[in-house]
DNA sequence: GGTAAATGAATGAATGTCCATTCATTCTCG
DNA sequence: CGAGAATGAATGGACATTCATTCATTTACC
């Protein structure tokens, strides 16, 4: 019986490889070699090399982005749930740099194909983001004069990019803690000194 | 004579291309038919296809880090240094956004002369941000506390990652204006409302 | 000035390699 | 034993790169 067991040896093996190279520079024989199996194989379970692809981003990203939203959803203050969100997406990514960099490169392919997961799956964990921000605004925590169109893509390119980093090899300058600390810090009071208010 | 002029119009024609197809997927014939010459005129000015992709990010990036760092160097107030990096950044990005989109794919590239390249010049480009930050933490306008080495990669993802949008064909939601103001605002300030402190 | 030789930029068809995908065959296990 | 799973060698198509050839322009010489 096909497995499930091996579908899954074929998207971790896939994830592994297309962190490494890239998904153009990918070979279907290197999928295999890592997930053990022959390069035939990979075509019981999968139609053709970009079906992996979409697969590695829909069921792991998928994973990641409903839990985010379980843990979210039942909180009422929206500075809370922001801290939530900026905790799970680090950690996450952190324990699995090689779906990080996968999301990293593959994303911002200009693919069509991409382009269109893109549109659906991930643009909804993005607007987490905004709805996050527009409850705080309503709660009256947040500045009315930003807009979170705009702030939400500036706060997940941050995480985003944060992130980059932690996939570059060499050393880790900064902990997950202290990473998460301070993007919360500059979301939250920005750079300037403030004279009059006190710390956060 | 190999004239300049044909250089040029190849790079631009294999931006455009880039920008089009990815790299991966951009035919060399693809490059040439853009540009208007054969095939093999390209090889009288570029070793290889990979030659092409790094002469595009080195000349056209190149020219932009060398305008904004002119811009600033003589600048004494972080605040305006910061302000005219966001200006400056976001407004090329806007006016290329060929060159922004090749940015957005090809510098994720997990190729080895990709990475290369992306820790010299690409390097410094960010390191401004974090300069810009110490120098505004010396000054006592920024706050202490928050770490330029992990705010530079926030502030520089978060720039990126508002540019991508400009490039995703459809309509343009926001101005040029109005997203480097709420970029501003929000890294300046953050989300809090400061019940205490007046509006920056 | 005018003719002939030399140059080298430009061309694009031909080559060779690489690799996703297929499929005839073998294996496994109920 | 048989059906489905697995294998991996073979196939075919795509495409980067090469290179023999063309031809416009420049140089050399009378």
């Amino acid at each position: 019986m096909k497995s499930i067991d091996k579908h899954n040896k074929i998207i971790l093996s896939a994830t592994k490889v297309f962190a490494k190279k890239g998904f153009f520079n990918a070979r279907i024989s290197d999928i295999a070699k890592e997930a053990k199996v022959a390069d035939g194989t990979i075509y019981l379970y999968f139609n053709n090399k970009f079906d992996i692809l979409i697969s590695v981003l829909e069921e792991e990203i998928g994973k990641i982005i409903e839990q985010i939203k379980r843990a979210i959803e039942n909180e009422p203050d929206a500075k809370t749930m922001l801290e939530i969100f900026v905790t799970k997406h680090l950690s996450a990514m952190k324990n699995n740099k090689h779906l990080a960099e996968v999301i990293h490169m593959e994303l911002r392919q200009s693919d069509r194909l991409v382009k269109e997961y893109r549109n659906n799956t991930f643009r909804s964990y993005i607007n987490l983001i905004s709805e996050i921000i527009q409850r705080g605004q309503e709660q009256k925590i947040f500045r009315q004069d930003i807009a979170p169109g705009i702030a939400k893509r500036a706060f997940f390119g941050a995480l985003d990019e944060v992130t980059r980093v932690w996939t570059d090899a060499n050393v880790t300058h900064y902990t997950l803690e202290e990473t998460t600390e301070q993007i919360l810090a500059l979301f939250r009071s920005g750079l300037l000194a403030s004279p009059a208010a006190g710390k956060n």
